[in-house]
DNA sequence: CACCACTAACTATGTCGATAGGTAGTCTTG
DNA sequence: CAAGACTACCTATCGACATAGTTAGTGGTG
């Protein structure tokens, strides 16, 4: 349900094409929410038999034509609806936890590679994430910009802040896994010294 | 690959049955790992398969039989392997946060009680967490001590230092969610006078 | 005008995982 | 000794995802 609640988040705003929205789930929605465009066609195929999503054919050059598709009534109040339902807390399944659960049988080199490879990767995460924030907070971000461009002005501030408070988050969770690495690095030491 | 290993990281330390896994999955692993029934049984049969584990039908009562698995030294090998093994880091796939990056949609009040929900959920899995920490630490842990009685003695530190070092990790996770909720709700009330 | 990167859309296959069942035997206890 | 909870194992179906393709047109560059 997550992928349909994506493409909605991002259709409400200006009707896209598959290829389009396949792109935006490289970089924006892309960072909290990973998708293929195998996953993409399919879903909104989908969305346009169930009424929620229409699809117009857009000739493209002479020969060439593409299929724009923009967010129904239905589809708006299934997206709004959406918003307004709670949450279910899927049970977790974390691979590098699970590893930590039963680090006694790895190799302390390469547990430790794996550690600074944690640190490594959550850091590039990390700053990614401060760029994101740091172009939203300065205007130049052209995803938020055509956003904004197409919010009534009394939303635009909360359209940003919102934008920012998820990279916020997605922060912390990148210090906390950086911090947790950095303390299993020196755990390491300690059992092996 | 995870819940291979999951399973050899249990089947290590004794032998056991798919339903003596099942029943691990709800308490011990399951807290990094979740996995139904319907998963496990035909999982260990393609390790059975692959000559990873070796099964073993065992008299249950007057008629009944049960089936106990236990790792063959190509299963620890693969296991081993694993542990030594990088994590590939799969791309974001989080609810949470892709709907706090479009939170403009939601009624305020909604949106207010789903981050609510976030804290409590959160403070539960804390409480949950805490309580594994003092188990081990005080060595009522029914779990780690079976595991323990069957681990050499050089490395009974180990394996009790990772298991809390794990917790630990959960822990810091759910205190940053907890405490971005929080900043989150201060945010709806900002931005809704 | 040939080349090539890009736009556009889709298919096919396989595994993973959620959900919801079913069957059969065991053990405890009122 | 019957009921009910628990042990044990298994199947069937469906959607989600990963991975790896295919086909066809566009538009700019050497």
């Amino acid at each position: 349900m997550s992928l349909r609640n994506a493409l909605f988040a991002l259709l409400v705003v200006e009707p896209m094409t598959g290829y389009d929205l396949h792109k935006q789930f490289e970089s924006s929605v892309g960072h909290v929410w990973h998708a293929p465009d195998s996953q993409i066609y399919p879903e909104l195929r989908r969305m346009e038999s169930e009424g929620l999503l229409e699809g117009e054919e857009i000739p493209w050059g002479p020969r060439g034509k593409k299929r724009q598709y923009h967010v129904t009534e239905a589809g708006k109040a299934a997206f709004r609806n959406w918003m307004d339902t709670p949450l279910e807390y899927a049970r977790t399944r974390d691979p590098a936890h699970l590893k930590a659960a039963y680090l006694e049988w790895a190799d302390p080199d390469a547990a430790r590679e794996q550690l600074r490879a944690h640190i490594e990767h959550h850091t590039g995460l990390l700053g990614q994430w401060r760029e994101k924030v740091r172009e939203i907070e300065d205007g130049s971000s052209a995803m938020l910009n055509r956003r904004l461009a197409n919010t009534p002005e009394a939303d635009r501030e909360k359209t940003s802040a919102y934008k920012i408070y998820t990279y916020e988050g997605l922060m912390s969770q990148a210090e906390a896994e950086i911090a947790w690495a950095r303390r299993g690095l020196k755990l390491i030491d300690r059992l092996n010294g």
